[in-house]
RNA sequence: GUGAGCGUAGCUCAGUUGGUUAGAGCACCAGGUUGUGGCCCUGGGGGUCGUGGGUUCAAUUCCCAUCGCUCACCCCA
């Protein structure tokens, strides 16, 4: 038996409820906050993620999805879409059209993980892209909208974290200060860690090894030397959020895995998932577009994980969707209506009602007990003496009342149903 | 890439100190008087016990390999 890839899952028709409502109310919040969606190809030309997201990161390193089309030419499943977002804006010179341009979308992505609880190889993110504005009210507004999504779905259990990497020489300044500090400890690092040193050394702190832990403990912290600027900006994220009523704890190890981040950064995590506790991620990223050869343009942003926002869900029981119910199920009493049956089915079906009917020749019986199944409001009986006469006999299935109905009168019918 | 656990009907699982036709619940199908549901009752279909090899008179039960799944590490949504 040929089975789904490791790592990917079937969305089943049992599932796709749950899906549409979260997508419902990402859509809604993200209306609300007047952002319009973006939808970008799956696959992009590999040197967009290797430039847009670092050579240093796991996603470029070790994750992408990467092969070589017919021409040769080298492509990757996009595994974060934060790239392919301003690689379109860039492309199709969106800033030119306004200069503040507000994007979200709903997408797969594609990550060469091993799977475990939350994570996949092909998984779901939505997410927000604001561009061209270097307003911390924005950045807040980050982290504003991803809570009111996940608090929309009824979550609770959430913690949220930010940080401030600073402006780009502000985070020179301050590698060099770290570097100093570390330099004389190097020895002692653990072997990724000696490795970040020479290629980045802000992640250091990422790692979650006890003895580059003691080690980073004590060293200087970036928030610690922020110039005015970025200082500036993240009292205006932190007045706003508490203004917004939105509680949230301050992470100076907040780094993140993707290197084009400046100044805010923030994360929200779950405590109803496994041991993937984030949900959301994001932060400002300045100077991204022009890495990818637009003009130098402020830009803040976030994506979160659908898969596990709903695992989430599912374990708060945090929202039910309604039961999935159809309008009318045709009975067929003769076996030799079916074709009455079918057409019939055709007349409704085009006044936008609801539908079924029995293709499999079962009993009346069966039949009911199909209707009764698809949750039918109501079951159409056709057949017998009253057909024979030109009536149908209507039933109500919540409170069994039967109505003797005129097949010419079809307008009587639908509008019961309808009502 | 590393580590641990698990693989028996569509689903959730039981079972065998190795020994006749491998079980339950749910789901599915049929029927419970000949045109009617949800509860209940009766009956039925469906499994080469992940795959391959080994040990044995005999393996689903023991051993090895392999594949898959799950969880965790790394890292991330």
């Amino acid at each position: 038996m040929i089975k789904s890839v490791t790592g990917t899952k079937d969305i089943l028709p049992s599932d796709i409820p749950r899906w549409i409502y979260l997508e419902k109310t990402v859509e809604n919040v993200f209306n609300n906050f007047n952002y319009k969606e973006i939808r970008t190809p799956v696959f992009e030309e590999t040197s967009l993620f290797a430039r847009g997201i670092g050579e240093e990161t796991d996603i470029v390193g070790k994750e992408m999805y990467t092969f070589k089309d017919r021409s040769d030419t080298s492509l990757t499943l996009k595994p974060e879409m934060t790239a392919a977002v301003v690689r379109s804006y860039v492309e199709h010179s969106l800033g030119a059209q306004q200069s503040l341009v507000k994007l979200f979308y709903i997408s797969p992505m594609f990550r060469q993980e091993r799977p475990q609880a939350g994570r996949f190889r092909q998984f779901h993110q939505f997410g927000a892209e604001a561009i061209g504005s270097p307003s911390p009210l924005l950045d807040a507004e980050m982290v504003q909208m991803a809570y009111e999504i996940l608090k929309s779905l009824g979550l609770k259990n959430l913690t949220i974290k930010i940080n401030s990497l600073g402006t780009p020489k502000t985070r020179e300044n301050y590698k060099k200060i770290l570097k100093n500090y570390l330099a004389d400890k190097k020895d002692k690092l653990s072997e990724d860690s000696r490795r970040r040193f020479e290629t980045n050394i802000l992640r250091i702190f990422d790692s979650k090894i006890e003895s580059d832990q003691i080690i980073i403990k004590d060293a200087p912290k970036l928030i610690d030397h922020l110039d005015e600027e970025s200082k500036a900006d993240f009292e205006v994220v932190k007045n706003q959020l508490s203004k917004f009523g939105i509680p949230f704890t301050i992470d100076p190890s907040l780094v993140r895995g993707l290197d084009y981040y400046t100044k805010l950064t923030f994360e929200i995590d779950s405590g109803s998932v496994g041991a993937q506790t984030a949900l959301c991620g994001g932060g400002r990223y300045d100077l991204l577009i022009e890495t990818l050869g637009g003009k130098p343009t402020p830009a803040t942003g976030f994506a979160a994980g659908i898969e596990r926002i709903l695992l989430a869900c599912e374990n708060e029981k945090s929202f039910t969707v309604p039961e999935q119910t159809i309008n009318v199920y045709l009975i067929r009493i003769d076996n030799d209506l079916e074709s009455v049956v079918s057409e019939l089915a055709g007349k409704l079906r085009k006044e936008n009602l609801s539908v079924d009917f029995d293709y499999l020749q079962r009993s009346v019986k069966a039949q009911m007990r199909e209707a009764n199944k698809l949750n039918a409001k109501y079951v159409l009986f056709i057949g017998g003496d009253e057909y024979k006469e030109g009536l149908l006999k209507l039933k109500n299935m919540s409170d069994g009342a039967e109505k003797i109905l005129s097949l010419e009168k079809i307008h009587e019918l639908i509008s019961t149903i309808k009502k």
